[in-house]
DNA sequence: AAAATACTTGCAAATATTTTCAATATCTTC
DNA sequence: GAAGATATTGAAAATATTTGCAAGTATTTT
């Protein structure tokens, strides 16, 4: 058997019980102990799978929620920062738009009930407001794109861009001088309709993100009015950045 | 058994039973009581549950505070019931329409990956679809009606008047021979919506319902093909709506 | 305030992981 | 197609973690 086929009926099969033990992986698929740990280690860097003590889980296992809400440690830190920061630059009662993604759904939970309304695309920020009266949520319409909890399609579009609010709160995956891209290419249309329903515009990213290019291109760097990040960003480009006219919030 | 999953399983055995004892955990988990112990402690700084002398309890997630969820019990057995039987009905790769309300989101409940369409006002209901990639799930757009996880409003009316779907599995606040009724003024504009985009109407009632009146009428009896129900419903009132050509299921 | 129950701490046994190394398999290069 | 180089594998020793127990301390109950 090839190891890159033993790595798959190890993910595959971890698809269905969620959580293995070494023994068991090893036995199904029929190599020694040590090598399930070498695979698991790969398959772990690789991002399927998570190690445990004495076996391996599922990352983003289907009973849990949506991919972060509580289990997403990645950069927890770092994004917590930033979301409190962001919610700071928030003034009280403005109507704010929330981008899906991560990062926006921290400041989301720093909101508390400053903002008198809340346009999101995003479930996890809908359920994170859900039960909260003294915020209206306005909910796009949309079809659910699995596993990340966000409206997408043209419904959403559509219900956004007939929205006004004064800031947009976003995220995205990637930032250079040349503008901001994003992994999702769904995303892309929705999230461009809040840059144009919004009057502030605050990118929130942290520094993985920096000088890094995703597939699709989002918008200019002369839409953006603010980014917040955390202190880890590439100093040479957060001054450059702001040379380009924009404010740069650094938490810590 | 792993410590990880050790833990997803006291996580999960905490969200049904809300509170639990060492020992009890222990023996579920096959462990010793000092272990439990240690693990409580892990998963009390993961923020999952809270801890209490001789046992832990559900620290109440934000998430799940709409009325219902898994801890309504509220007519408990009789809405499992209702929701299976519901599910019962529907053909495989339909496109189903779900009514907000506790009572279709049992029906949501047991529909597993049957239908291929979801059309649903309900967070709650989009939230359990929301991992699943067999489902397409679109939800309307609208504003969230807080404490039932509702969206509501012109957004969401309009999101659905452009839909069609096989069935419309609803749900409401009462029936008598004169129509059905229900308690949310806001909710009838969208209720209405969803009966003229479904081909199928079942209304999910359980026998509290019956014989009942609500404030705001919903619809006349003559809109509804089938109505499910569970064992307890007035037998008189069941005859005279099979009489008018309406089809009852009783679930037990 | 005493009894009962639960919690913390320290420790040894059990279990898991990392590291290292020899054996085998696979790939190059001629 | 053979010889050497490289990579992969399984096993054993060293290291680290986790577990269960018991003694001591704190908390609740009566």
């Amino acid at each position: 058997m090839q190891a890159e086929e033993r790595q798959f009926l190890i993910e595959q099969h971890l698809q269905k019980v969620e959580f293995a033990s070494l023994e068991e992986l090893s036995e199904r698929v029929d190599v020694s102990v040590s090598t399930v740990r070498r695979d698991l280690t790969l398959l772990e860097a690789k991002g399927a799978l998570r190690r445990t003590h004495g076996g391996a889980r599922l990352v983003a296992p289907k009973s849990d929620e949506f991919i972060f809400t509580a289990r997403d440690t990645h950069q927890l830190g770092e994004k917590e920062a930033i979301g409190q920061a962001a919610a700071a630059l928030i003034q009280p009662n403005q109507g704010v738009i929330i981008d899906s993604g991560t990062t926006a759904y921290h400041v989301a939970k720093h909101l508390g009930g400053k903002a008198s309304h809340v346009i999101t695309n995003s479930l996890p920020v809908a359920n994170h407001f859900g039960s909260d009266n003294s915020v209206e949520v306005l909910v796009t319409g949309g079809v659910i794109y699995p596993r990340l909890g966000v409206l997408v399609g043209p419904l959403a579009v559509e219900s956004l861009s007939g929205m006004h609010a004064d800031v947009a709160v976003m995220s995205a995956g990637g930032i250079t001088l040349d503008g901001i891209t994003n992994s999702h290419a769904l995303l892309i249309d929705i999230q461009r309709a809040m840059l144009k329903s919004a009057q502030r515009i605050i990118f929130c990213l942290d520094h993985t993100k920096f000088n890094r290019r995703s597939v699709s291109p989002l918008c200019e760097l002369d839409v953006v009015d603010t980014i917040v990040t955390d202190a880890q960003a590439p100093a040479d480009l957060v001054d450059q950045l702001k040379q380009t006219g924009i404010e740069v919030v650094v938490a810590d």
